[in-house]
RNA sequence: CGGAACGUAGCUCAGCUUGGCAGAGCACCAGCUUUGGGAGCUGGAUGUCGCAGGUUCGAAUCCUGUCGUUCCGACCA
């Protein structure tokens, strides 16, 4: 390709809308633009990094044993009414109507659809496992598209689907994808870290997330030195144990009241003169669910972690409790709240506070709070849980070594779903034994077009970015420094861009009658991998310079650069696999 | 959906406080010059000041509404 006949269209100056290093570099670079929020134009450097992310999706799918297929976009609502999702999943779902006033949904994710398909289609074991995938747009009604196309409205996903009949033979495929993931992730040049995850609306309950570390990602998580554990922070645990044995609860000190004019908070009151440790605080938040309200214990040190709290509870459906409703039910505001005394409701404690002694916590009366409460003697707790957001530097629940923490950009995510979809859609199929059963299924995603941006996020200087070999839209750029028609510079530009082009190297030749600066700019802000530039300076002593994106200039001899060129790529993919 | 900021040339932005000719740099077009790290000179083209309404002799500027964009919270690939 030449670079005066294709369509890159770089900036010199970040445009405003973009607030980080990887959206801008993408709309910088020429790669995307904007046609409103949250959908994106992908031009030609753009396109062809996406369709290389998306060749190695499809590459380790199909190593996998996965099919591909592709399934419409546009959807009857009917297999979201069966499945429940129509309602469940309202708020991100995009609706449109036809001519004739109905109704149709635009796909968000695919399970419905699979799973009609597979219950028309499949009705023997012999025919599983089966494991079918695509790679498609996706439409969600995201309440705040943001950060390029970290958060779209329209994106392209690879989704695959799972179908076993045994248990051992659903844990296998997912293994199977598991390792696909990990090699995909690999492929792109990104340090992808797989971590537990938890499995949210979607049902299911074994799940792993692959995040990629970077600032601006959206999630938590949790890892040890050898990343042996690692955690999504919604789901991790620590090996942090309550400090507390069970005690004679007759031998110790009675509750006893004491006044805490002003303090509302458990920061306040690890201050003089109360110097209440956090830890010894109990934390008591009312939460308003369904039409119920349930009172959730922690110690003041602790974070309530709501993903938990929805496993705990068994539904996504709850808020925190309203001043009003809070006053109405135990008679004081927020940061004076304490079970103590409280019977006519439901209270979840965390571990943390088992055995608990000593401890303070609100009066339920606005500046008084109570010490001396013994939690199993003073308490009536309903349920013990996990409720607690997991702190850096905990020891970790496999090593006992201290815990990281970091954000991270989820490029993909694994779980086993179970029979729910297999049930509510009718993909039932005759077992060994002649018996119906439903179908065990895992469904898998990648955000294609997320993973290339997390590429970006990862692979960038102060220049621009710097693409792996694998997924760049050109390989090499050769840089014709003085491009006048029939110079000896473009004439030894032009005859080394035909030798590569032939031994299928992709080369784009920047053929512009542009300043080198310019075309110096250019190439580092696009990224290509190797640069290859020629100019009269050059040409007098007889080499080409030869520029990694990464590395240091080289200086080639014009008859050399073809096997140069050959071996270096030969030397990154390898390095790279 | 709640909170905040912003909307002026293709892009980055000034002008708005205190109402009075629509601006700069970059990009673009023509010519000259220049040619190893985003050149210089001369000339040129470029606007529904987001939109609608109001106040006013007069509105980019003040007021109201509305739409859009971005950021912070709840969702997720």
């Amino acid at each position: 390709m030449r670079w005066s006949q294709t369509f890159i269209p770089t900036l010199k100056e970040t445009p405003a809308e973009a607030e980080i290093l990887s959206h801008r570099l993408l709309l910088r670079a020429g790669l995307i633009r904007k046609l409103a929020g949250g959908l994106y134009t992908f031009l030609p450097m753009g396109l062809r990094a996406l369709h290389k992310v998306e060749t190695i999706v499809r590459e380790e799918m199909d190593r996998a044993g996965a099919l591909e297929i592709l399934m419409p976009a546009l959807q009857p609502p009917e297999i979201w009414k069966a499945s429940g999702r129509y309602e469940t999943a309202k708020d991100v779902l995009f609706k449109a109507r036809d001519k004739t006033r109905r109704e149709w949904v635009l796909g968000p994710t695919h399970e419905e659809v699979v799973t009609q398909l597979v219950s028309g289609e499949i009705n023997s074991y012999r025919q599983l496992p089966i494991n079918l995938y695509h790679i498609q747009t996706k439409f969600r009604d995201e309440i705040r598209p943001r950060f390029g196309l970290m958060r779209a409205r329209e994106f392209i996903m690879k989704d695959a689907y799972s179908f076993d009949v045994t248990e051992e033979s659903a844990v296998e495929s997912y293994q199977k994808m598991y390792e696909a993931y990990v090699r995909i992730f690999r492929r792109c040049g990104l340090d992808a870290l797989p971590v537990e995850a938890d499995s949210g609306v979607m049902g299911g309950n074994h799940s792993h997330e692959f995040m990629v570390p970077a600032e601006v990602g959206e999630n938590d998580i949790v890892y040890n030195a050898d990343k042996s554990y690692a955690a999504n922070v919604d789901k991790a645990v620590s090996a942090l144990k309550s400090p507390h044995s069970p005690g004679d609860a007759a031998t110790l000190p009675a509750v006893e009241r004491f006044p805490t004019p002003g303090v509302r908070t458990i920061e306040e009151l690890t201050k003089p003169p109360w110097n209440v440790p956090a830890r010894q605080q109990i934390k008591s938040l009312l939460y308003r669910v369904a039409s119920r309200l349930v009172l959730l214990l922690l110690t003041g040190a602790d974070r309530l972690n709501e993903a938990k709290l929805a496993g705990v509870l068994g539904t996504a459906e709850f808020r925190p409790a309203e001043p009003e409703e809070i006053r109405e039910t135990l008679e004081a505001d927020p940061g004076s709240l304490g079970g103590v005394g409280v019977d006519q409701l439901e209270i979840i404690a965390d571990h943390l506070l088992k055995n608990g002694q000593g401890l303070t916590t609100g009066a339920n009366e606005n500046d008084w709070h109570v010490r001396n409460v013994c939690i199993e003697r003073d308490i009536k707790v309903t349920r013990w849980e996990d409720l607690r957001t997991v702190g850096a530097g905990e020891p970790c629940p496999v090593t006992g070594t201290p815990l990281e923490m970091r954000p991270a950009i989820e490029v993909g995510h694994i779980f086993k779903l179970g029979t729910k979809y297999s049930e509510s859609l009718n993909a039932f199929i005759l077992n060994d034994q002649g018996q119906q059963q439903p179908a065990i299924m895992g469904c898998y995603g990648i955000g294609v077009t997320r993973t290339l941006q997390a590429i970006i996020e990862q692979n960038h200087d102060e220049q621009g970015i710097r693409w792996p070999v694998s997924v760049a839209p050109f390989t090499v750029c050769i840089t014709a420094l003085d491009a006048t028609p029939r110079c000896p510079s473009l004439e030894l530009a032009e005859t080394l861009y035909r030798q590569l082009t032939e031994r299928q190297i992709e080369t784009i030749l920047d053929d512009r009658d542009e300043r080198p600066g310019v075309k110096f700019n250019d190439s580092e802000l696009v990224g290509f991998p190797l640069r290859l530039a020629i100019g009269p300076r050059s040409l007098k002593r007889g080499i080409v310079e030869f520029k990694p994106r990464d590395g240091e200039l080289r200086e080639v001899k014009p008859e050399a650069v073809l096997e140069t060129v050959v071996s270096w790529i030969a030397e990154r993919q390898a390095a790279a696999i």
